[in-house]
DNA sequence: CTGAAAGCGCTTACAG
DNA sequence: CTGAAAGCGCTTACAG
């Protein structure tokens, strides 16, 4: 704990030399001659001198740190944007602060503060679905955040929020997921939902539907239900689905929200005696690590989540504006194949 | 981006007060009467000034920044200790920064660096089995940086290190997890775990070993199998030891190293057509979030990884220089019953 | 209740 | 190649 205390004066005076020379050796700089570098140096690492970032901060007004805002930590998928973030700004030499969502959207003033007052370099804010009245704070939060520092939005983000974004297609990517099954031979095709599509700014309920209008296929209500995205849920959706109808009017394919979702539904059709994929092919989303080791192995959206995160790394330092869409792609594996029969 | 060029000097011209009035009322101090307070405020507001922490953490030396060090992020178990820490830590007013080891161990100069030039108030490191020479490294950065902050270390700590820290006590959790089995009535119980035992600090092997000397069963070299922590190897461990054996010896129990190793001996108990938990018995560890949606759902040692991260930040702060053992659970599911016939 | 002044530990022109 | 000085934006005694 003495380390801690000496500063650039300490070693200036030891080394018998200015502490702009000092500065100078600390930033490799050009000008120094070999003789004093070496002095220098040797005082440096005598004296474990470790140079305060906070008080080279002060001066130089960048901190190289960005900040991050996420919905939480403990999903999987949030951990790999956060993941795929915080490698990108490490290689560019910024460190990354997380936020979670519920710390951040307090009342405006101190959401605002939470981030400005650590004086960021910039911050990435992960959108998804709000309650009308969180949406208008978070609204005034990110106009209010704007003046103190650049921020892109990567998610779910509504068309009319101005920022520099990278969005998932939520709409596009249901449409071809239906229009895969439908090549594989599909006609009744379930979709479990996180939300009600009046609140889903993504619409995947468009897409959804589009899919099924594509291929001439009818929109049936009772194959459109709803869970919050756990595995509980997931389980409890497809039951009630399956519960209403006759066997004979079954959907041979279900889409679900993410593989949490996609996992209760394996246990739900286990219950219900379907076998996958004969009976049922089920398509997941997120390609979570445990997605290849289900029985049988999960086929999933993958939304490239990493990838993500160092995409808005990338977009955050290079001060562009650009609106883009996330990559993604479907990833095969024995959870589907052509309805038995 | 106007308001980040607003400091106090610029809300004090524009109350007509002094930058101390200023800074009193920022910190909502003692003495300031409502009538300076209220003025001083509505400037702040119409100014959208946003006191700096970082020339806060100048005068008083204090960053109100943790930071910790994970060997990754992807996987669930150090994303829970991750938030679970992060939490403690914002409820007492602190960030938490992340680090990856990997960024950590580098030489020792620049690995110190990285975390003192930062000016932490404090760091939790996870410690566990390192080759020989990154070992030795990993001690000298700890004896550095602790010049710099306080440390807390956390995981499979080694005896000798001497900080305060929060380990787990894997020998035991092993013991126990024979002699729970030993106690439905195996007598064949398998060991997949990730490391030979001469490289593992916590020597599993030994509290195996002492369960099964418990219960006056015997030792069996095939019985003891690795892999390397993922679903993978987990599958191809349990499978070279099925087929390096008559089916009169299998095992009729496995203890998996974690959930993933688990996940991976399901599929190949699948494929050699033993049933779960009739034919096999399967203990995991972590008890990630899928663990009680698999089929069967998964009995698996909950190191509560939340509690840890919390735990090793309330140490951390406290300044005590305890060390101390991590809380632990067997939560049991249908994976394990008593062997068939 | 309020203000003037020193200081936190650096970087950056500016001189020489 | 090197040094003296100003400045970054705050907090904290110290006076009054």
């Amino acid at each position: 704990m003495d380390a801690a205390r000496v500063n650039i004066y300490d070693v200036a005076q030891e080394a018998e030399v200015s502490i702009s020379t000092v500065s100078r050796v600390l930033r490799g700089a050009e000008s120094v001659s070999p003789e004093t570098r070496r002095r220098v140096q040797e005082v440096i690492d005598r004296l474990h001198y470790c140079p305060s970032s906070i008080a080279r901060g002060m001066t130089t007004s960048k901190t190289n740190a960005l900040g991050i805002v996420l919905p939480k930590m403990l999903n999987p998928f949030y951990a790999m944007i956060y993941t795929g973030a915080f490698d990108e700004a490490v290689r560019h030499g910024y460190s990354l602060n997380m936020f979670l969502r519920k710390d951040f959207l307090l009342d405006p003033q101190r959401s605002v503060a939470l981030l400005a007052e650590r004086r960021l370099d910039g911050a990435i804010i992960y959108i998804e679905y709000l309650p009308h009245e969180a949406d208008d704070r978070l609204r005034e939060i990110l106009r209010n955040l704007k003046r103190h520092m650049p921020l892109v939005l990567i998610g779910c983000v509504p068309q009319d929020l101005d920022f520099p974004a990278i969005t998932f297609d939520m709409a596009e990517i249901l449409r071809q997921s239906v229009a895969y099954l439908v090549g594989l031979g599909h006609e009744r095709i379930a979709f479990i939902g996180g939300l009600q599509d009046d609140q889903d700014p993504m619409r995947r309920d468009v897409g959804y539907e589009q899919g099924l209008r594509d291929a001439k296929l009818p929109y049936v209500a009772s194959y459109r239900v709803y869970g919050d995205g756990t595995a509980e849920a997931g389980e409890a959706a497809l039951d009630r689905l399956l519960d209403s109808l006759q066997p004979a009017h079954w959907p041979t394919a279900v889409i679900a929200l993410n593989d949490m979702v996609a996992m209760g539904c394996l246990s739900s059709a286990r219950r219900h005696g379907l076998r996958l994929p004969e009976d049922l092919s089920l398509i997941g989303c997120d390609n979570l690590l445990f997605a290849p080791h289900l029985f049988p192995p999960l086929t999933s959206v993958n939304l490239n989540q990493q990838r993500l995160g160092e995409q808005a790394v990338q977009l955050l330092l290079s001060g562009e504006k650009a609106r883009r869409q996330a990559e993604w792609s479907l990833i095969e594996r024995a959870s589907c194949s052509k309805p038995a029969g």
